[in-house]
Formats: structure tokens, sequence, C-alpha cells
DNA sequence: CACTGGAAAATGCCGC
DNA sequence: GCGGCATTTTCCAGTG
């Protein structure tokens, strides 16, 4: 009665095993952030104020990405191409 | 132009990176479960399915930790405390 | 003073009542609910204990309800459709 | 091995279906509003719009209901009750 | 009345 | 590109 499903079992196996660590991994990570903000209320810090204050930087990131990459296209344009970029 | 805010500055900036760089590596695992999946999908798997299996395994254990909580409460309830729980 | 969106403000006003109209019915179950629990406290029940087990009884009820669909994926991808499922 | 706790089994139980009935029915409830969201949508309606609109209402008829009930307070003070209020 | 946990909403993502 | 799905965030009820 062992191994019914035959090798593709094996694989999907490994897949389901795979994904269920990383995800482990994640929610650990997820609790550790909680903790942080938990941690910040604390002290006194507003969590809510806290969490814009995160997201209004991950835009300033974005859009700082994208004047990257538009200098980026600009600098191609002219044929002067950067060095490095980031990897894929 | 330096230390705007005065007092509180220097620990928010510290909550703020943390936070950050929690969220970069939750990013990256997200990352690689998303490549997880794609290449179990190039390997013929009904990507679907799979999610499919993966939430249910998921509920079967979450099912498993509240029906050992329902117990829990049970006991308490009555009064009949189990000799240990788990490490907090 | 009177119709002062013109076209469509008739149908906005239709979908705004709808909808507060179910609000409104929601509410008033919330509140049957909160009376039943309030008179199971009464009658010596354990409220806490008393919403875990709904809580487990639910669980158990969606648990249910995702093997069939994931029976269902299965039976799908291997191409053998149920003779009926569900009423729409 | 039937019955075995007896009545407050039978009260029990008896609670359960209560709130598992109401709680269907809010379920029901629920997704009637969300079809009534999503057709409102196919008509062109900005949900997220009509979700705010929805919640202004909401606070201004709170306003009004905290008005009323200093004007009663007023009333009252005053000797002059009114003839209803509202069910409690 | 502040804190925790659970429901609803907003957002981002992927496939069609 | 749009609608459905998954994740994240926000909100609210319940609890101590």
């Amino acid at each position: 009665m062992s191994e019914p499903v035959g090798i593709a079992g094996d694989q999907l196996r490994a897949i389901v095993e795979r994904i269920e660590k990383v995800e482990e991994e994640i929610k650990e990570l997820t609790e550790g952030k909680k903790e942080i903000y938990q941690e910040a209320k604390a002290n006194g810090f507003d969590v809510k104020i806290l969490r814009e204050v995160i997201r209004v930087r991950k835009q300033d990131q974005e859009q700082r990405d994208e004047q990257e990459s538009l200098l980026d296209a600009y600098l191609e344009a002219i044929k002067v191409v950067p060095k490095v970029k980031k990897a894929a």
C-alpha cells in the first residue's frame, strides 16, 4: 500500500514541504514584526502612525526606484550604461 | 538640519529600521515561495490544486490546535489542569 | 435644492438604502446573538468556552467544505465531473 | 451511552443551535450585502466611494442620535418628556 | 479602559 | 484589463 502514486507523489510531497517550510519562516518573521510593533507601543509610540511612517517610506523608496530606472532609460538612450543595476 | 525631532528620534529610527529589515526578509521569502509554485507549474502540477492542498493542510493543523485549546478550556473550567502546556 | 446630482441619483439612493437596510438587519441579529450569550451566562454556562465550542464547530464545517472543494478540484483536474454540485 | 451529560447537555445543545442559526442568518445577509456592492459596481459605481458614503451617513446618524439624546436630557431637565424614544 | 482577538475592508497579484 | 484570490491593514466587539 505504500507509494501508490509513484514518482509524482514524491515530487508533490517535496514541493508541499518546501512551501510549508517557507510559510513557516514567513510566519515567524511576521510574528517578530508584530513584536516590534508591540514593543514600540510599550515605549509610547503610536502604532498606527508608525505604520504610516513605514508606508510612506516604502512609497518614497518605490518612487526613488522609479526615478532611478527612468534615469537608466535616459542613460541607455544616450548610450551611457551604468556599471551595475541590481540582481534580477 | 540634524536631529529634527529630538529625544525619541534615535529610538524611532531604530524601530523603523528593524521593521523594514524584517519586511525585506519577508519579501524575499515570499518571492522564494512564488518561485517554488512556478517551478511546480513547470513540472506539470496544477497550481490551483496545489494551493488548495496547502490550505487544507494548514486548516488541519489549526483545527488540531483549536481542539486542543478547547480541551484545555474544558479542563481549566473543571479545575483539572494539564501537567504541562507548551513552552512560552 | 432637490435632485442635486441628476441621473444616477435615484439609482445611488436606492443602492444606499438597500445596503443600509441590510446593515440594520445584521445589527439586530447581532444584538440577538449577544442576548443569547447573556442568557446562557445567566444559566451558568461559561461564555468563553461556549464561544470556543462555536468556533471549533464552525471550523469543522469549513474544513469539510474545503475538503469537498479540494475533491471537486481533483475530479475536475482528471476530467471526472461529479453529477451534481450544489444549487447556485 | 446516550445522554451522558444530562440536562445541561440539552440546554447547551439548544444554546449552540440558536447561536449558530443566528450566525447563519447574519452570514446570509452579509453575502446579500456583498452582492449589492457587486451589482453597484457592475452599474458603474465606485465601490470604495460607495462605502465611504455609507460610512459618512452612519456617522451623521450617530451624531443625530447623540443630539437627540442630548435634547432628551435637556427636556427631562426641564421636565418636558418627549412622547416616545426608542425601543430599549 | 486598554488589550487581545476576530471580522471586514483595502490593496496587490495572478491568470484569463 | 479585469475579476477573483491572497495578503495586509483596519476596525470593532469582547474581556479583564
